[in-house]
DNA sequence: TATATTTAGTGATTTTTTTCACTTAAAGCT
DNA sequence: AGCTTTAAGTGAAAAAAATCACTAAATATA
C-alpha cells in the first residue's frame, strides 16, 4: 500500500466530508458524490479508496460510518494529536481560538510568542508561553504538531526548534519555504502565493 | 504557451522569492537557488521558465529584476487587483489587517459581514459593509477577487453572490468545496484538511 | 424468476508531470 | 587565444497520475 501525497490529501478531504454526511444521518454515499464534494472525478475517488484496500458496496456506494471509521484507522485520523501555535499575532490568535480544531482531533495545547506583553494580554483558555519555553514545553507535553504563524524571518528558526523538540509535523503560515528533516511532515499555507496563482490564472485563461 | 496549474503555482512562488532577492540587492539567481526556495528541482524550475518563453543567462543564471519584471508582465502580477473579504470574524479581520497584501498588489477595498454589530465595532481603515450591500459594492468598485471567510454553511451562497457581481477569482477559507463557473479561478485554503494530511502522513510514513 | 439498472472494482491506456542527459553559451582563468 | 567551468536550454525518457472502459455484484423492477 503505497500512498501518494495526492491520494492522502484527497482522502483527508473525503474524511471531512464523511463527517458532514454522518452528522446529516446519511448512510451511503456514491463515489460520484464524494468526487463532487472534494473536486475530483469518481474514478479517482474509487482508485484512492481501493489503494487504501477499502471497499464499498455494489449499487449502494460506500457506507458512510464504516468508511469513515476505516479511513480513520488507516490514516490514524481518529487519534488525537497535540499541537501548538507559535506566533500569537493576528493570525495565530485566530487559530488559537478556532474550536473546530479540537473537534477534529487536533488539541491545541500551547501557544508561544516572543512578546511578553502580548502573552500577558491574550485572553484564551489555552496555555500561552514565552517562546524561550518552547523546547521544554513541546518536549514535556509531547506535542506532535507545530503551527507556525510568526513573521517570515523568524519562521525557519522556529521550525528548527520545533523539530529539535520532537515535533513530527509542521504547518507553516509564513510566506517562506522552510527546511525540515525528511521524516517531518510539512505543508505551507501561503495566502499570498495562492492569491497570485488565482490572479495569474485570471490573466492567462 | 499552455500553462499547467502546477507551473503557475510554482512560478508564483518564484515571483515571491524574486521580490525577496531584489530587496536584498541580489542581481542573479540560479535555477538551483530558485528550486530550493520554492521546494522544487532545478530542472522543473528551468522548464517552468522556458514554458513561459523566458530565458536566463549562461553561467550567470537569471537576472533577478528582469525575470521578476517579465514574470510580472506574463502573469500580470504587477497589475493591482481589487479584492474584498467576506466574513469579518477572527480570520477575516486578521486578513483585513494584513498590510502585506497591499504591498503585493492585492488591494483590499472592502469587507463584508452579516452582523451589523460586528461591522460597527471593527476598527480598520478599510471600508466595511453589511453583506446585503455586497453585490452593489463589488460591482460598483469593480472588485475582481473575493476572499471568503464565513462559516461553511454560508460559503456557497457568498460565492454565488460574488460571482454574480463580477468577481473573477475566489479564495475560500471555509472547509467546504465551492462550486463556481469554470471561468472563475478558485482555490481553497482548508487548514483542517492540511492538518489531517500532515497527520495522515505522520501515520503512514 | 428473469431482466434491467446502478454503482463499485480494476487492469489497461492515456495524459500529465518530472527528471535525465546531453548541448550550448558565456565567463573566468592561464 | 584557448581551455575550463558553470549554468541555462531542451528533446527524450521515465515516472506518476488520471481516466477509460469494461466486469461484476447487488438491488430493484416487471
Ligand atoms: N494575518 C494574515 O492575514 C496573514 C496573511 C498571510 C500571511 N500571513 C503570515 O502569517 C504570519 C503571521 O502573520 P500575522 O499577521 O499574525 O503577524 P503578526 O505580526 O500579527 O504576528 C506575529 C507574531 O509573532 C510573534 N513573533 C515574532 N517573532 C517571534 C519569534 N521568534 N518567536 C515567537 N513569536 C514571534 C510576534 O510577537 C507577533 O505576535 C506571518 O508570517 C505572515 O506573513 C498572515
Ligand atoms: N479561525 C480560524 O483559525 C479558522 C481555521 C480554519 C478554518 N477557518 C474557517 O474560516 C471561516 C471563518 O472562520 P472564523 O474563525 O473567522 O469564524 P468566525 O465565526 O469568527 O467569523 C465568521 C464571520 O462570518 C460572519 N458571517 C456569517 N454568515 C455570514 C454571511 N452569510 N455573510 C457574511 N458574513 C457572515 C459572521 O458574522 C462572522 O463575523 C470558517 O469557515 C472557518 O471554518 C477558520
Amino acid at each position: 500500500m503505497k500512498l501518494s501525497n495526492k491520494t492522502v490529501e484527497r482522502v483527508c478531504r473525503v474524511f471531512g466530508y464523511l463527517k458532514v454526511l454522518e452528522d446529516k444521518g446519511i448512510a451511503f454515499v456514491s463515489s460520484l458524490d464524494l468526487a463532487k464534494a472534494i473536486g475530483a472525478t469518481e474514478s479517482t475517488v474509487r482508485k484512492d479508496i481501493s489503494i487504501l484496500e477499502l471497499t464499498g458496496f455494489s449499487r449502494k456506494g460506500y457506507d458512510v460510518m464504516l468508511l469513515k471509521k476505516e479511513l480513520g484507522v488507516k490514516l490514524q485520523l481518529n487519534k488525537k494529536r497535540k499541537a501548538c501555535i507559535v506566533g500569537l499575532g493576528r493570525l495565530g490568535t485566530a487559530l488559537l481560538d478556532y474550536e473546530k480544531f479540537q473537534e477534529d482531533g487536533f488539541e491545541i495545547v500551547a501557544g508561544f510568542d516572543a512578546s511578553i506583553n502580548k502573552i500577558e494580554r491574550i485572553n484564551t483558555v489555552i496555555d500561552v508561553f514565552a517562546v524561550d519555553d518552547l523546547e521544554n514545553v513541546v518536549a514535556q507535553r509531547k506535542i506532535e504538531l507545530g503551527i507556525i504563524a510568526v513573521p517570515a524571518q523568524a519562521a525557519q528558526g522556529i521550525a528548527y526548534k520545533l523539530v529539535k523538540s520532537g515535533v513530527k509535523g509542521v504547518l507553516n503560515f509564513s510566506p517562506v519555504k522552510l527546511i525540515v528533516p525528511k521524516n517531518v511532515m510539512y505543508l505551507d499555507m501561503d495566502f499570498t502565493s495562492a492569491l497570485r496563482s488565482i490572479a495569474a490564472r485570471m490573466a492567462v485563461c
